[in-house]
DNA sequence: GCCGTTTTCGGCCCGACTGTTTTCAGTCG
């Protein structure tokens, strides 16, 4: 069961109990663990499996003993009690927008409907608007809903989402209206899939701001439009949101819709013993005379950095904001300082055009062409990690022959442009954990990449075997893609990540957070647990032509999720302590 | 139902918008 189908049906309890006037505080509790769940990295059926569901705030012992019966046998038998009270259709059209619990309910109940095109129905015949409490306007919004939600392709990858709002960005700070402009939310904490894009932005001139957002070229058209937003529908379907403060209070409206939910119910709690409340226009102070409560304004937070120190906690940056123990370490100064794009000195997991007769998957560039882009982006060193020739096809032999002619080129490179080019390769880790060339031709290479490519549905304990035994062989430096996921499409396999960690540490291997968009891989959970353990990292693109090579920061964006600094990180050394690390002798 | 260097009991985030009401409940982010 995926985490999106857990956290629909937690709410959908809530929404039976918010019906049957449960406690306020149960149903928040309710909610509070789905949208958890909903943006847990992991798979909770995955914690589950090995007894770490405590990971997962908001999930006490009611909830996590029922999740343990739904992984089990399919089932709650309470929640069904619950949501047994109530018509079933109800719950079938709550997911619309403008549809909360009370008004599924009265429609459920007065039309008997029991499916979203049976919405659909009475809404076009006029018998929607009149249910009681309902009306002409409601029964259009319904309407608007549904197509929403038909329309609707679930959440973006985050590098897809970036780029979207970087144009849009771009194009806005061009105005002379505009201060200041930032995307919000899931994307501005770099999640790995991205919901809605939110921007806001800085400015003097509300409406000019707005004006010159809604005549953007990438506009199809404008949904909606007043004094502080604007929503507009991007030639590519896309909804994006907009809006504007003045630079006075921008720190308060960027800090309260970056989010998480989460983290800032948290703030609020501090905030409250304090005596202060926030909200998106900055801290006031509540002050209570007699049995009377005042709010005065303290502070409109011009930069998030006052809005945190007026909380008395240090800066937190947008990656962090989960509510997983950084506002205690903000509190305590201890956050970590963690790793910034500019701290990159290489890329350690790249495809060349080079072909060693695989027979598939080359990458689009020549070495000279990845070397020359590699130098724009400032580093001193790449990997150049072409994929294994296939086995079956060649005596290795044939294979050495094919890597020595490749060795010429990169020392003729390495010679001549100011840039180490490695040599390198992303070797098979094959079924029973041996590699799929031999160890002679191994030891000859600089930096050895070793990923799982095949036969992912290996339970555990196997692939558990699999993943130790390459790791052990002193040939391979790093596991590429460790989990083997595919945003989206595939799940990541199960393996023991203790017994990865220790073997890790022991025989001084590193995990790639491979920054590919649909990998995103190790996913920041993992790296958080991987950083605690002081295992070492390194951040790769897996680039398959020289513009792929940018998606860096979307691997560096997971590095920082997962807390992880400049030293945790071993393509941020220099080429000298790099080679010295790897025992890379110099061409 | 969750959670805790003030608490294992007693708290639990905030404000805007909207439609259908005659003063507010429901929804959303």
């Amino acid at each position: 069961m995926t985490n999106l189908e857990i956290a629909r049906l937690l709410r959908k309890v809530a929404a039976a109990y918010t019906v049957l006037g449960e406690n306020f505080f149960k149903i928040q509790a309710y909610e509070k663990a789905a949208d958890s769940i909903e943006h847990a990295t992991s798979e909770v059926e995955d914690l589950f499996e090995v007894g770490k569901l405590d990971m997962i705030p908001g999930v006490g012992e009611h909830i996590k003993k029922y999740l343990a019966e739904l992984f089990k046998k399919g089932k709650v038998v309470h929640f069904d009690l619950v949501m047994g009270k109530l018509p079933k259709g109800m719950f079938e059209i709550l997911g619309i927008p403008g549809i909360g619990p009370k008004t599924a309910y009265k429609i459920a109940k007065t039309l008997g409907i029991s499916s979203i095109s049976d919405l659909k129905d009475t809404a076009v015949s006029g018998k929607l608007a009149k249910v009681p409490g309902l009306g002409g306007k409601t029964a259009r919004e319904i309407l608007k809903g549904i197509e929403e939600v038909s329309r609707r392709k679930g959440r973006m990858l985050l590098p897809y989402a970036w780029s979207l709002a970087n144009d849009i960005v771009t194009a806005l700070k061009k105005s002379s209206d505009i201060l200041e402009a930032y995307p919000l939310g899931s994307l501005r904490r770099m999640v790995a899939t991205v919901g809605d894009i939110d921007i806001a932005a800085s400015t003097k001139n509300h409406a000019g701001a707005i004006n010159a957002f809604i005549k953007l070229p990438q506009v199809e058209r404008v949904v909606d439009k007043g004094e502080h937003k604007a929503t507009v529908v991007l030639k590519n379907g896309r909804q994006v949101d907009f809006m504007v403060t003045s630079p006075n209070r921008f720190g308060a409206l960027l800090q309260h819709f970056t989010g998480s939910k989460m983290h800032n119910i948290h703030l609020r709690k501090i905030a409250n013993e304090k005596g202060l409340s926030l909200s998106e226009y900055g801290i006031s102070k509540i002050s209570q005379v007699g049995d009377q409560f005042a709010s005065d304004f303290l502070a409109k937070c011009k930069s998030e950095e006052e809005f945190y120190k007026i909380l008395g906690m240090d800066y937190i940056p947008p990656e962090l904001r989960e509510d997983t123990g950084e506002i205690e370490a903000a509190i305590a100064h201890k956050l970590p300082k963690v790793v910034e794009p500019e701290d990159i000195k290489g890329d350690l997991h790249v495809h060349s055009s080079f072909d060693i007769e695989t027979s598939h998957d080359l990458g689009e560039n020549s070495l000279s062409e990845l070397a020359k882009h590699a130098k724009e982006l400032g580093y001193e060193y790449i990997a150049i990690a072409d994929h294994n020739p296939s086995v079956s096809g060649h005596t290795p032999v044939q294979i050495e022959r094919l890597l020595v002619r490749r060795l010429k080129l990169i020392e003729q490179i390495n010679s001549s442009r100011g840039i180490k080019l490695l040599n390198s390769i992303e070797v098979d880790i094959l079924a029973d954990g041996t590699l799929a060339i031999s160890d002679e031709i191994l030891l000859g290479l600089d930096l050895v990449v070793a990923s799982v490519h095949s036969s992912f549905n290996q339970n555990l304990e196997i692939m558990t075997k699999r993943v130790l035994r390459a790791l052990e062989n002193p040939n391979v430096d790093i596991l590429g893609h460790p989990t083997g996921r595919l945003i989206g499409s595939r799940e990541g396999f199960e393996i023991d990540w203790d017994k990865i960690f220790d073997v890790c540490k022991s025989k001084h291997k590193a995990l790639e957070i491979n920054a590919w968009p649909e990998r995103l891989d190790l996913p920041d959970t993992i790296v958080r647990e991987a950083v605690a353990k002081g295992i070492k990292l390194v951040i790769s693109t897996d680039a398959h032509a020289t513009k792929q090579m940018d998606n860096m920061r979307f691997g560096v964006a997971v590095a920082r999720r997962g807390w992880a600094e400049k030293t945790d990180v071993l393509n941020c050394l220099s080429w000298l302590d790099f080679s010295k690390y790897f025992r890379i002798q110099s061409r």
